[in-house]
Parts: C-alpha cells; sequence; structure tokens
DNA sequence: TAATATAGTTAGGCAAGCCTAACTTTGCAA
DNA sequence: TTGCAAAGTTAGGCTTGCCTAACTATATTA
C-alpha cells in the first residue's frame, strides 16, 4: 500500500481551496482570479496570494505569480469534500432546522471545518430519515415544522 | 437602556473560560488551578497564564499572579453559555445522531464556538421533538436508530 | 525552620493569518 | 505602440496563541 500523506488543511486554507472549487466551477472551465477570491472571502489580494503559495507548495492548486489559477487533482478531491460537508450542513440548517438563510450559510462555513465524517454521514442519514418518513401523508420534517412553529 | 458590551470572546478563551467554569463546579465552592487547566486543555502552563491575564482584563475572571483562580458573575454567564451550548450539542451528536462518545465529544467542543443561538436552540427543540414523538410505541429517536443501523 | 518539590510566571521565539503601502506586471485603449 | 488602469505581488508589521527554558513563589516535610 502506498504512504497516505493525510492532507492536513487549516480552516483558512479550506476556505481558499472552497473558494476557488466554487469560481471554477463544474467541469472546472472556469478560471479563479486572485481579485474574485479575496472578494468571495473579504481578505486582501495580499492573503490570497500567501494563500495561493501555500496551497502551490501543498501541490492542491496550479499556481504561477501572474498566471492562471487552476486546480490539481488533488486539490480538486479536497475542496469537493469541503463543499459538500458545506452543502449538507448548509441544507440541514435550511431545510430541516428551519434557520434563516443567512445565519444558515454562516453557520455552515464554519462548521463545515471542525465537523468530521462521521457527523457529516450520520447528519446525511437524518436528512433522509425526516424527509422519507411518512405520518398521516406528512413527511417528519414538516411535522417538525409545525412543532417548533408553535412552540418557538 | 444601559449600553451593552457585547463579549466578543475568541474560541480560546472561550475554552479557558469553559475549562475554568468545569473545575469550579456546580455551586463555585472549588477553585480552579492553572496546572488543572494546562492538563484540561492540554497546554502549557505558560499559556494558561497568558490567558487568565487576558481573561481577567476582560473583567472575566479574579485572577491575581499566585493567587486563587475565581469567576466574576459576568465570567460565570459567559462560561455558562459556552459549556450549555457544548452540553447540548454532544448530547445531539451521542443521543441523536448516535456518534461514538469520544468523537461527539470533540465535535462539540468545536462546534460550541461555531454555531450561534439561532441553530442550538432549533436544535434542541429538535431533540425535544424527536423524543417526544411516539410512533408505535417509540421515540422517533428509536426510530432513526433503526434506520441508520440497517442502513449504515 | 530550612530544604526541596511543586506550582506558577516571565522571557523570548515561532507560525498562522491578517492588514496596508508600495511596487511590478499585464492588458486594453488611444 | 505607448501609456495608464487594473490586477497581482512583495515587504513589513500586527495579533493570537502556542511553545520551551529559566526563574520565582509557595507549600510540604524532615
Amino acid at each position: 500500500m502506498a504512504i497516505k500523506t493525510k492532507t492536513k488543511l487549516t480552516a483558512s486554507l479550506e476556505d481558499y481551496l472552497e473558494a476557488i472549487f466554487n469560481l471554477i466551477g463544474p467541469g472546472g472551465f472556469k478560471v479563479a482570479r486572485s481579485k474574485d477570491i479575496a472578494e468571495v472571502l473579504e481578505v486582501s489580494q495580499a492573503s490570497v496570494t500567501g494563500a495561493l503559495r501555500t496551497l502551490a507548495e501543498k501541490k492542491l492548486v496550479n499556481y504561477k505569480p501572474y498566471g492562471f489559477i487552476t486546480m490539481t487533482p488533488k486539490g480538486a478531491v479536497e475542496a469537493e469534500k469541503v463543499a459538500k460537508r458545506h452543502e449538507i450542513l448548509e441544507s440541514f440548517f435550511t431545510d430541516i432546522l428551519g434557520i434563516d438563510p443567512n445565519i444558515a450559510q454562516q453557520a455552515a462555513c464554519k462548521a463545515e471545518h471542525v465537523l468530521g465524517q462521521a457527523v457529516i454521514v450520520r447528519l446525511l442519514e437524518l436528512m433522509d430519515f425526516l424527509r422519507d418518513y411518512e405520518k398521516d401523508g406528512r413527511s417528519l420534517t414538516d411535522e417538525f415544522r409545525a412543532f417548533y412553529e408553535i412552540k418557538g
């Protein structure tokens, strides 16, 4: 078995990677620009340059000063993991918990870096359970909505 | 209305505050020792000293070099909030999601700093919902356990 | 009560991550 | 094609938060 160097990224680097991934978009045709990364993450362009250098060192992005920014296959895999965690969390917060979309988005942005696969996977199962399970023709998700709308 | 200076703590300071709170225990009779804080948080004693100074500046703990460490009322309020978030999250992860206790504990430790009241409150409601709602004499929590035990 | 072990502090250093200001490169328009 | 604006980089500085090593205070015990 080949040596598997587990890519351990900081929350900050995960954010950069995810932002690049989203900017490049499905298919990987588009290119990420430093300015846009800075805008999305609300940091300075100087900070982006620094992060890009680190990500390039880790072979997660292809980066040459003043050049295009693309992702390596390894980078895409990592980015997709983060993006997926984000997606699941955001969906859980909005669709199940009924949290305000803005708050849900923010919460997902933070939580995606700290909740591991075990939690995420089980959360996804919970979502399936609540959506699929019918009671009197209503999903449990709907039942829960009724529950917290009366309570809260 | 009096000016309400919102205490904004870093994740690290919240951890220290929570650790002190837990060491002091219910009733607030016990005293927190620097060594024990270091042990709980797995940091050096020097780091604890630094954190204590910061917390004292913010009037959250009573701290004099070589003296006892106790909490101010303000500190106790803040600490309790963090501890409560932790408790709810840990309970959700273990009791509802069925996550391994160690992983749940770790996840709660991290997530407690990033999930706001809106999410926590609704999570608590979800837990109530799942526990109270009976179907064929079984709680939904039990139903969900059966669901993921078959699936996973 | 004096020696020593334990607890706690100080000093100094390092990494991550952010910033602003100044500089360089690139690309578009006249 | 040249010149300027926009994009990107570099340099340097700041904060947080951690560390180790060395020092000081406290407490125990002989």
